[in-house]
DNA sequence: TTTATATATGAATAGTTCTTCAGATGAGCG
DNA sequence: CGCTCATCTGAAGAACTATTCATATATAAA
């Protein structure tokens, strides 16, 4: 008693019609893992735990995250593209900020999650 | 004025001392990125979406993700590896349950961000 | 206008991840 | 026991991602 076309069997129908009913739609899933999949990087996650605190940057932003300019300055290409940042150019330096409220939520939590981590397993310190 | 041995330029020395500082120890980086990079495929999305309704099985999340079922089951192992989810043998099938209270809030949040953005952008509506 | 500097870009390479297929494991059934 | 069915696994290939190097753009300074 297949949904769809497809050959798969099932063992508990009502269920998986209640849960393909609840799923978003395959646009609204791709962009979401599109936005995790800009924040799999610990390249990218340092740029913008950096921008929590304000905007900086590209030769800032190197320094900070420990990377090349020439990585900096692709990473920020992609974010950009995906309105996670802007910059803001002044002369020739371009300083790029924060853009999007959803990631700064999403960056928050991952933090407040590392420190809860921290507390519950102090073996491993938070010292470099 | 570099802080460790790199050859980066840095404009705002002060704070660029500040945010490393307050960056998150290596370790945990690469972990949160990893996280992100367990929700950053859509099919996995889909299984995990799936599960916040409860327990699941096999060719249940197959059917519900539109996936084939090697595919779920891969997918499932990595992130078993991960502790995202856990599994219950009935027999010779298998349960898979959301374990992760981290993963399940960052699902939440990407459910209610979804959500946020439809209201925002009626015009891509949720229909399949 | 020439030169130096900050950032951006493109192309290439190296590394990673996803999917599929074929076969393995292991439980239940006749 | 021998068969079937649900899930798991490994290997292979395709697709994607990241990093580097070389070069381009564009602003500023000389």
């Amino acid at each position: 008693m297949a949904i769809d076309g497809c050959t798969t069997r099932i063992v508990d129908a009502p269920r998986v019609a209640v849960v393909r009913e609840r799923m978003p739609a395959a646009q609204d899933l791709t962009d979401t893992a599109e936005v995790f999949g800009l924040l799999s990087d610990p390249g990218r996650l340092r740029l913008l735990l950096a921008l929590l605190e304000g905007e900086m940057c590209v030769c800032d932003l190197a320094a900070v995250s420990g990377q090349s300019e020439s990585a900096v300055s692709h990473a920020l290409r992609l974010l950009r593209a995906h309105r996670v940042v802007t910059a803001r150019r002044a002369g020739r330096m371009a300083f790029y900020r924060l853009e999007d409220a959803h990631v700064r939520m999403l960056l928050d939590l991952a933090l407040a999650h590392t420190e809860h981590t921290q507390a519950i397993h102090p073996e491993r310190d938070g010292t470099r």
